[in-house]
DNA sequence: TATGAATGAGCATTCATTCAT
DNA sequence: AATGAATGAATGCTCATTCAT
């Protein structure tokens, strides 16, 4: 049967949605299909096959979407143009925004990684890497331009980007913390990493006063 | 039947040993009492139920267990007398160096928070903050003695200890960053964080020159 | 919606060849609608339901269709007037000939009839009977005629029949055994079962010499 | 929970008897492993996952023990040393007598090759080819000693096996025909095959009178 | 304590069938 | 007539848990 009105286009936003609430509230191995179908307005199970072939390509798929929403949404933000210190500044605004606006996306990103598998956890890496690449970018040319010092890129790369992701972990939109101040603070610690965190008294260019 | 020289005290080990090797590779959910049971040697799942009375609890058990050993090696190895910036440093130390030596157990502490019912999750919860207390204080003494500068602690603690706890993710022992530079790296990251981020263009105290 | 030229006369064979060639592959119970109609070209499983009005009866027409065609041909082939062995001659090439030439639906016919739900079972039961009466006559005719001498008559033409019969099972057109050599092999070994197994020594007039 | 006095060895025999009915009644296909586990009064369909890996290897197992029984059987009952036509009287005595006495056994066998997975099934045919390769050797040997006379070896033993098969198909032992009667007829109509159905008016030594 | 058979609820997935388009 | 989304019952299989041995 078909219900009136109901189209591919309609119906997947709706599973996509209802998966995202999911996932987040008991995480992929614990939630199931009939919850799925059942928040999704669905009758018993067996519709969400019309959507994908096993509850394993329905996780891929959401968790490719997702980044390939945030992949597209940073290659039209970021000015590859400006200075280093510029695009540091909007990389960490938009990371963090990105990252509180859609928390349950991207915590369900991250925690459920291991869920995918081997297969299709490699093309996933892959696209996250991209995305990573932006901030490794900028970090890159700010050392080459002398805006930034950093001893081991690849090491402060991963951890600054695993502190700038954690907000998806415990910050709350509704708590004392406002998003303009997280984005500050952030954005002054990393600057305060990518600066003054050098072997060497010496200070980068920039920074000197 | 009871298996010579088989006691709570010698099997025990065992089937945590086994717990973490499989926790940490397929997640509590993923997991099954089963591969439990003949990871640490023993036939049938039946024999796991003399030392806990559901999965639920095992998992409970062993993040406690886990817990508590960080809680009481913590709390010898941090010198409370010493200066701040000292405490830093110490505290990076011992933080980096349990979580790349027990790496599997702090990835399913924090993996599997998820996993435990509300009850002992908001036990489990205590437990950490009873750790993350240590650096709290740290930087409170700090800010008071002016060794750090820190605009919104609350927030700067969050996310410098998830940095600190992240390299559970993705360092690897056998990769190309040694142990005493990932801790000298960090200690560095930290140290920048807590002296250089402010708003203002003030510095602390030692670190000015 | 209509594709253009598809109409009932044309698309139902395409359907029953695509059913005889899964119903053969694997099996009435292993076998699905959807696979039908994807091998029969047809979009989604809806549009089979324009054929027939459920799986079972799709079996149902099928075999029916398959035995009316041998029972339409067999009444056109065999010569009543005959003498019996002549006619046995007749329906052993007949038998063999159908049985390797439509190889895959006579297996059909045979292997699926324990899914035919119980009436149409019976029905479908007489409609063999009336096929294998031909060659219970011809037996019975022998008899009489003193051409053939069998002690048993059901017994015997259950078992002949299996044995013409069993060439669908495991004879193949492309192997060693050319057709002819299967006609006559045959032939020769039914009349030796209705000529010369009989309990006494006497041999029926037609092969003393 | 154990059931008492519940072993693998008391379990097996129960489910293997079941099996055999409900595959016999419905096909393998068409049976499931609910109603298997009911009809070997066993609870839930969980416990039979004691005694096999899937429903396929049930299947197998099943086939294979029924097979391997026949094996070990004619190897005890039929006298390697005796002339071709006392073994073959002797084998179609055996071959007649297990596939009445185990008809459902015996027609599982057959009806349900198809529905072993490929690997299975060549393991199977073998075991098959081994019982049937008794029959091909008395045909050989009674061919070199001139007792009996085949112009098509192995299209002949193929047809005659598949008719002292068919017995599993159509017979009933409280039908109007007795198993004494069964098997004298048989053995009267493999007799009348291997001896009279020769191109040739020739009729081997033995025979002649 | 250890074993392993049994339980039974639960899950992903299949599939005949229906029906709006 | 054809399409394909939706239904919902059924099925193979899993797994935490229990319990006689």
């Amino acid at each position: 049967m078909r219900t009136v009105g109901s189209t591919r286009e309609t119906t997947w936003p709706v599973i996509r949605a209802a998966g995202i609430e999911l996932l987040y509230e008991h995480g992929f191995e614990a939630m199931n299909l009939r919850q799925l179908a059942k928040a999704a307005g669905l009758g018993g199970g067996g519709s969400l096959y019309n959507y994908f072939a096993s509850k394993e390509e329905f996780l891929f798929r959401l968790m490719c979407e997702i980044i390939q929403e945030i992949l597209g949404e940073i290659e039209r933000y970021v000015d590859a143009g400006a200075a280093p210190a510029e695009r540091l500044k909007s990389f960490v605004k938009f990371h963090i925004e990105w990252h509180t606006q859609r928390r349950k996306e991207t915590f369900i990103s991250h925690m459920e990684m291991r869920s995918l598998p081997s297969k299709r956890y490699k093309a996933y890496v892959q696209l996250r890497k991209r995305y990573e690449e932006h901030f490794i970018r900028i970090v890159e040319d700010g050392c080459k331009s002398g805006d930034f010092m950093v001893s081991s890129p690849h090491l402060v790369t991963q951890s600054v980007l695993s502190m700038l992701t954690s907000v998806c972990y415990w910050y709350r939109s509704d708590g004392p913390i406002g998003l303009d101040r997280l984005i500050e603070e952030h954005t002054r610690m990393v600057t305060a990493i990518l600066t003054f965190s050098t072997k060497s008294s010496a200070r980068p260019r920039s920074t000197r006063r």
